[in-house]
DNA sequence: CCTATTTATGGTGGTATTGCCATAAATGCA
DNA sequence: TGCATTTATGGCAATACCACCATAAATAGG
């Protein structure tokens, strides 16, 4: 059971859309807090401690340069989990099409 | 931001250890109910719970027989996640034994 | 018909997550 | 030095999540 808590804490991580979004934006290219702030839209603090979860869980890097702190994706195998639920989106979305048309 | 939410609610349906083990389960073959509580260890009821948030999420499927309710993976793309998990871990373990060995 | 089995759902208490505010710490610049 | 900028963190309230208990609904068997 110990194993499928790790994976939980990874899932866990990805789990909430501003940072899907924050991990999405960092695979083209890093960005300081400020860029992610301006983008997310939430508070600076909020945006603080997203990246904060996804840097506990390994997903994301830092790298501090002066005042400003740049964050990067640390993993390059994310292209899977984009994958899978967008297939499962596709899916759900095909079946709910069914379900209306019958 | 829709679609992050959407996202997002994927992921959810995937992070917590016990759904994870059902999945993995799952992926070998369907399984009732009561098998899934025996195997997870938890009650009855959280296990029912559980599997309506895989069904809700559109990972699995049920199929009705007499009393018994069995439940199937519905899509194919886990793998894909699977993988992305287990890539992280291996990356965490690999980044924790350096910083203990330095 | 009565009972046992299987599953789903409402209720409840405890815990975790999330967002914002305020603020501290660190750096850069005039 | 004084001040602005950039991040991170503690605090707090609102919400969401999770586990169990109790129980209802449906079916199967005697």
């Amino acid at each position: 059971m110990r194993r499928y808590e790790a994976r939980a804490a990874i899932a866990k991580a990805l789990a909430h859309p501003s940072r899907l979004l924050i991990l999405e934006t960092l695979e083209k290219k890093e960005r300081s807090v400020t860029e992610l702030t301006d983008l997310v839209g939430a508070d600076q603090s909020t945006v603080s401690k997203h990246l904060s979860v996804l840097r506990q869980a390994g997903l994301v890097d830092l790298r501090k340069e002066g005042v400003t702190t740049f964050y990067r994706v640390k993993v390059c195998c994310l292209s899977g989990f984009w994958q899978c639920i967008e297939t499962v989106l596709r899916e759900n979305l095909k079946d709910q099409r069914a379900a209306i048309g019958r």
